[in-house]
DNA sequence: AAGTGGTCTAGACCACGCC
DNA sequence: GCGTGGTCTAGACCACTTA
């Protein structure tokens, strides 16, 4: 428990201030050159102590701004949503729920036929590198990037058809599909959690020690035939991941 | 993409050779004095940039030792499972499966009453500070801390009953609470994705880097009563989540 | 212009692991 | 004993933000 060394003293210090509440989020912290003197430490040491605040997420820095406390709260994801019908033929799943809380959605989307890397592969059932359909998407919630969610398709299941357009599908996505292979009967959720790699920062603007989940979600046809793989990145600052479950109705023996 | 500071030109060289595989997990990195010459820079301009490389978990320090490329497989944790009935009456479900897989599981497990926080008074409906049952478990796998795995019932519920018992119930402590307030019917998921607190780094002995996954999980009975609270602290270097979903039948309208 | 964080150098001393 | 990483100092210069 205890930590001998300097900057562990003063990122201990700043931590119980912040986890307190003491320092609310958007409170600014005091200079490095301040906490410097206050400690009686020299810069280089003051910057380790910070540092492990920033990894642990609870800080935040802006150069020529300074630094500030973050704000930790979390806006609900539920994997099992995101297969839903839309309930609007303009708007899709996402952007018609967050509209009814009166935050500004919107997203960008881009379609690709790309080589499929390892992971997208495996779970299409495809050869590695084999070419593949990508929706590429990535939402923004008040201008600010919110998630990743990148669907893939076999080239011989979607190539040609609406999916493949790079505008908002008014009958959803789901519904192209459907009706080429079937109704998608069961997905199967992965989720990874894992620090992002420098490409996820840059897309989803992470700043650094914010961990991101990596979910693929597999949908199966009643004869077990892939229907899509959708991956989603989601920074750990912004998400709550919420299943609801009915437990199955058996015996105990 | 360009990173045209030194130790980002440093940290995305080294990135290429760990992730093209072409240094493998368990390799050994060459010295910070190597480094330094081969680059012709300064020892803290190489300490920042494995620095970057640590954060991300690709590799791991120690004094004396050097840096190695850390080994990123995962084992799958199914929430689903979780509350699953056990298999075997020696053995609990998660000793069980290990055992199966050729692994050395193991536990400790530490009952106490506790004043409930935040988060587990929120969910077992109580006002926080209120006592309440603590069932504790660190579950470790060939020695190493695996995750950890607290249950929480309220004190009337669990109070004076075998699952205050600090140590394995042979029957499962499931079925225990089963007969004392009915069948749990549903559970409700939330997992939270950030990086650990000391303390957790401590009990999990986390390198850094390594962000966790924070299952709370809530039981209830038909009638709407709390069964238990879960809480998980999952690594994310060593677990993936998955869980398995079959669709709800209703009509696309 | 003044203050902030971002980068980098050139040293120093220590504790740890291995031979 | 030697090499490793862990800690710390005392500077320097830069880019950025705010006033």
């Amino acid at each position: 428990m205890a930590d001998d060394t300097l900057h562990g003293q003063m990122a201990s210090d700043l931590r119980v201030l912040i986890t307190s509440g003491e320092l609310k989020p958007g409170s600014p912290l005091p200079s490095e050159a301040q906490l410097g003197e206050q400690y009686g430490v020299s810069r280089p040491t003051v910057r380790r102590a910070l540092q492990t605040l920033e990894q642990e997420g609870l800080v935040s820095a802006h150069a020529g701004r300074g630094r500030v406390v973050r704000d930790r709260r979390a806006m609900v994801y539920r994997p099992q949503q995101e297969y839903e019908p839309r309930r609007s033929s303009t708007m899709d799943r996402f952007t018609t729920v967050l509209s009814e809380q009166g935050r500004q959605p919107s997203q960008s989307i881009e379609v690709a036929v790309e080589n499929a890397g390892r992971m997208i592969a495996q779970r299409l059932g495809v050869p590695e590198g084999t070419p593949v359909v990508a929706r590429k998407r990535v939402r923004f919630l008040d201008g600010e990037p919110f998630n990743i969610n990148d669907t893939y398709h076999t080239l011989e299941l979607a190539g040609g058809t609406a999916v493949m357009n790079p505008e908002d599908i008014p009958e959803g996505s789901n519904v192209v599909i459907e009706r080429l292979i079937g109704r998608e009967v069961r997905a199967v959720d992965e989720i990874y959690i894992r620090m992002p790699t420098p490409d996820e920062t840059r897309r989803l603007k992470l700043s650094t020690g914010t961990p991101v989940g990596v979910h693929y979600c597999t949908g199966y046809t009643q004869d077990e035939r892939v229907v899509r793989v959708e991956y989603f990145v989601i920074p750990g600052d912004r998400h709550v991941i919420v299943y609801d479950r009915v437990h199955p109705v058996e015996t105990i023996d």
